[in-house]
DNA sequence: GCTCCTGGAATGAACGATCGTTCTAATCGC
DNA sequence: GCGATTAGAACGATCGTTCATTCCAGGAGC
């Protein structure tokens, strides 16, 4: 094989050092964690961090680039394989549901980031790319006469504020059982909310 | 007037500095606003700092305490003094949306303070004495058959869910109009998630 | 095939700035 | 006159960042 890509995932310098500061931003936080200790844990040297990052702050600003661009990908996947505005959402929510019980750092870091003291610049997590996504799957769905006719910011609030709110109390270590197991129920009460009929 | 409590709140050094930092905290971060900072802008001096909190971290966990207890305060008022959950979620929801408006900064505080890299201790919002008796209310509502049977975590995290990604939206700017506007369609949407019929 | 050259990548000791905290002396209230 | 409170200069620790140096892969010239 030709191994035109060189750079596999635990070699690549970039790769190394951002899954290694997803474990310890999420465990001590940004401010918590210095330059040093980055260098440590992900074994890639001071200088090698400036010169692939730029700075600190640009080390967090990758990470959360790369995980929002994924993130991104797998709802438009969705938007793209699923017609119904229900059946789209519906499937967003089990996805996010599925993320936070396999990466729980990943969802964590998606969730609060922008409200952390970092990222200073960066836009909110609800105004992001993804989120704006599924705003548009609800305006859709509200067109198609499927939602209620209303504000759209209250129909994707709605829609989306309660499954949030449970994988928050999941990542707070308040529920013990695995997202799985309330989903059903979950999205009942979600598309009440904002259901026609 | 006797004035019995001397520390009328422009005199007492303590609020002066609550009163400070909630506004630095708010604009900077915890972790980008300085002992100093606090001293210069609460014309507090360093000393009488660590005199009356013990450290810095003692600051931050004061403030919480305090708006923490205003705002259990002001839900058990609303428990005492309405009968049915609905009534009692709707003017806890109603109330929220209040003090978004009228105190943006104790409103973000709240929301995010423990999330934020600093109060380490502290438990998440969600299992704090305020979520504790919404929660209470929310559990009393599905015993008297307003609220459909299911599990509680589900049920509060639907009914405040989408009410509380609002007053976020609101917070980071994206909603132009007061909440006051948004009120009805929010708590309708929301009573429809767990409404028995 | 061998040497030399070149430029991107990696290194880590060192630097200045700033942080939270301490401490001693002064001041206040009674 | 005495304990509680205030004052702010000073301290050691640690932080993010810099930079002179080394390493290394591969193309050019012969």
């Amino acid at each position: 094989m030709k191994s035109a890509n060189t750079a596999r995932r635990a070699d690549d310098p970039r790769q190394l050092v951002l899954d290694t500061v997803l474990a310890l931003f999420s465990e001590r936080g940004y401010f918590a964690t210095s330059v040093q200790d980055i260098s440590r844990e992900s074994g890639v040297s001071v200088g090698s961090l400036y010169h692939h990052f730029g700075d600190k702050a640009g080390i967090a600003r990758a990470l959360y680039q790369t995980l929002s661009d994924r993130m991104s990908a797998r709802i438009s996947w969705i938007g793209a394989h699923r017609k119904t505005a229900h059946d789209q959402c519906r499937d967003i929510v089990r996805t996010l549901f599925d993320m936070t019980e396999s990466e729980p750092l990943v969802m964590d870091f998606m969730l609060y980031a922008k409200h952390r003291d970092f990222l200073p610049e960066e836009k909110p997590i609800c105004s992001s790319k993804p989120f704006e996504l599924a705003r548009a799957m609800v305006a859709a769905g509200m067109v198609s006469g499927e939602i209620r006719p209303m504000d759209l910011n209250v129909a994707t609030s709605s829609l989306f504020g309660g499954p949030i709110r449970i994988i928050v109390s999941r990542l707070d270590g308040i529920l013990q059982a695995p997202l799985t197991h309330y989903f059903d129920e979950v999205w009942d009460c979600a598309w009440r909310s904002v259901a026609a009929r």
